[in-house]
DNA sequence: AGTCTTGTTGATATATACTATCATTCACGT
DNA sequence: ACGTGAATGATAGTATATATCAACAAGACT
């Protein structure tokens, strides 16, 4: 543990600590920007972020970071596997921490609220398509949006989608 | 019929004609530089294919139609859901002409080739989480990647994935 | 076939998401 | 405390996509 971190790490919520260990760790410099960055991903922790919001979050806030290295900070956590990008239906990239186990996303296309879930149930076509198609199927995508709780009762619209 | 596509409807494949005629017939003029990019699109019927990839085939062949052009292109037939957008992993936005059925992709990471399928199996999972987490999914976006069968013969590496 | 009307085009500018460059700064091992 | 190399911010650049608008042409009408 470094002096830097050992010192700041009494005023930062668990999930910061637990990131900034995690980079340093793997051998990367806790700087004031990245924990910043770091703050406002645990910050929304519980639900998807996209880059422009953690820029909103630092700003709002009168922190330091600039665009670039929000963008550098997120791009060195997906390639530790501490951030995983995700997929929406129209805006695109979002990220999320991630989860211990293989996981899917389940997300509001209101607010951003998101669940997890790891039984997408889709082992048995993906063997049926590598024998009927000649793929070798190595990676899936799967991503459901609706209305969270909290949007249904608000009276949010909801998307016109495929089930 | 418009005399304009009529007069070239005997030169053109029956994909591109079937598209020009729904366009038509949904009120929009069959223009030159609209009929280039329906042929680059027959042109990849079979699989995906990104905006970048139509401006490049209409270039090779000396083709009128800007960038500009080929975009209200794509989304016009996206609006009247001749084409959907399809999401890759990191190669984001692709297109491909709309299944009759409800449906997926099964895309080739290397080449972009093509499958769909229908059955992705995941409606009682999609039951169960609406039980679960109050959320009212509305839609869900489904992808599974790997190498087409041309691709693994040509020893085409695959990305790291998950199953 | 010629004319009219309105939808469409291409050039250009603009917006947004993201990356490359590089001089300056600062975290961290010593 | 110091030295070094990694990280930063400012800036410019690339890629994707959209807004504007004068010029154009598809299709309807005669
Ligand atoms: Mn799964
Ligand atoms: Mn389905
Ligand atoms: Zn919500
Ligand atoms: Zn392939």
């Amino acid at each position: 543990m470094s002096r830097y971190l050992a010192l700041r790490r009494a005023m930062l919520p668990t999930t910061v600590v637990d990131l900034a260990e995690q980079v340093a760790a793997a051998g990367y410099k806790v700087t004031g920007p990245r924990l910043a960055v770091l703050r406002a991903i645990a910050a929304c922790a519980e639900s998807s972020f996209s880059v422009h919001e953690l820029e909103q979050w630092v700003q709002a806030r009168g922190e330091s970071p600039g665009v670039a290295s929000i963008f550098r900070t997120v791009r060195l956590l997906c390639t530790l596997n501490l951030v995983e990008r995700i997929h929406g239906i129209e805006d695109c990239h979002r990220y999320c921490l991630t989860n211990e186990r293989h996981g899917h996303h389940l997300m509001c296309t209101q607010c951003g609220a998101l669940e997890r879930f790891n039984n997408c149930g889709m082992q048995p076509a993906i063997r049926h398509l590598e024998r009927q198609t000649g793929f070798q199927i190595t990676a899936h995508l799967v991503g459901l949006f609706g209305l969270c709780p909290n949007c249904v009762r608000a009276g949010a619209p909801s998307l016109p989608g495929r089930t």
